[in-house]
DNA sequence: TAGATTGTTAATCGATTAACAATC
DNA sequence: TAGATTGTTAATCGATTAACAATC
């Protein structure tokens, strides 16, 4: 069963709230102690993370897991529901472009591995870097992309080079078969129809938390 | 005028989700070449950010800014408008906790001088990095981030530390008068309540990325 | 059984989109 | 003037929350 055909799909599709909530969910599930029941309710879940408890069943019931009245959901049984719903237990693999500071986070990020995230190979244009290898991946000359990564069916790029080189970089992804798109600049890429870009703009952030600090935000 | 009391705040609160568009509208307009119009409709930049014109229309109006019937916005004009919505501005200051790579890359990352963030002053617990400098900003140990934080007057601060040391850190923030807080780390920190927590979850954006792909998303 | 908790159906709320009047 | 575009008011849509029936 491919990552594309997993739990999910069948039944009715995700909203992406529900899904940016799974991995809170995770995480805390992850970081209860040990000592701690091995049964959990909905409504612990809610106080503990300040989400409504309605909603946390919601979200929960979107996995396979089921919780039993009374007692609640059992605590391993949830988290592998979880791992499974959001495809943790299957492989993607990526490769990168532009190995800069950003793009050296992010090869050295020991985060990924839990949730079957894999960058199998860099590529840059500064000679000093080509050839070499940062941690487990090796970095590779931009040129060779358009042929290498067909080859190796990777399905996921990431960019991280400097705005200017963006647009170029995603090009060449296109070309290669690149399906989606981690874009890491706060260009607007030009894509075909096919192509999942998804922009992870660091000012947009600062700009949500600034107004947030400030209290110009409605909720907050 | 402090930022506090910028132009948004006396009217009706800003939605999350236009404050996020904001950025996007003023990456836009700058990076249409000086040959284009000096006036754009609402349609236009509807057309080419995949928006709704009505949505943009109001997003805008959020703005100083307002269009002419017939003409559309002054484009220059509107711009200016957006960074004063968004306070660009005004500077807003921010202390880093944690000089690893990530960290690294964001205080080398020169797209924060437009938006009016600036990093003052970094902190680690590494002996070899205390002591030196990253770019301007100096290095210093974590040790003296109570003291010198409130002397500074600095409201915002970053933690970009391995995730087992966020919560001692957010902590020692708190005490030091720190009002915002920009987590990059995966764990969900305590903090009292007049505290703003902005988590930047890497995984949960690479979980996004992937459930899009993979066709799991609604819209997408 | 009684009480607690799940899961579902209905109500509310806010954001997006459509319809339209105002205006240049 | 006629036509295009803004800005606002109304309708739609989806997500959150409340009410409640099912069940252990």
């Amino acid at each position: 069963m491919s990552k594309s055909e997993s739990k999910a799909i069948g039944n009715c599709p995700v909203p992406e709230s529900t899904l940016r909530r799974m991995p809170i969910y995770l995480q805390y599930l992850q970081q209860l102690s040990p000592q701690d029941t091995d049964l959990i309710s909905a409504a612990t879940i809610a106080k503990d993370l300040d989400f409504n408890p309605v909603q946390v069943r919601k979200d929960l019931a979107m996995t396979e897991a089921s919780g039993r009245p009374k007692t609640g959901y059992k605590r391993r049984e949830l988290l592998v529901a979880i791992e499974n719903f959001l495809g943790y237990n299957k492989t993607d693999e990526a490769l990168l472009v532009g190995v800069g500071r950003l793009g050296q986070a992010l090869l050295s990020y020991e985060g990924f591995v839990k949730c079957g995230f894999n960058i199998v190979v860099a590529f840059d244009n500064d000679p000093q870097k080509i050839g070499t290898a940062y941690g487990d991946t090796e970095i590779m000359s931009i040129a060779k992309l358009e042929n290498l990564a067909p080859r190796l069916g990777v399905k996921i790029g990431i960019i991280t080079v400097p705005g200017g080189a963006a647009q170029t970089v995603a090009d060449c992804m296109v070309q290669a078969g690149i399906v989606g798109i981690w874009n890491f600049t706060s260009i607007k890429l030009q894509v075909p129809e096919h192509v999942v870009v998804q922009d992870e703009n660091i000012t947009t952030s600062f700009t949500v938390l600034a107004a947030r600090v400030n209290g110009m935000l409605q909720h907050a």
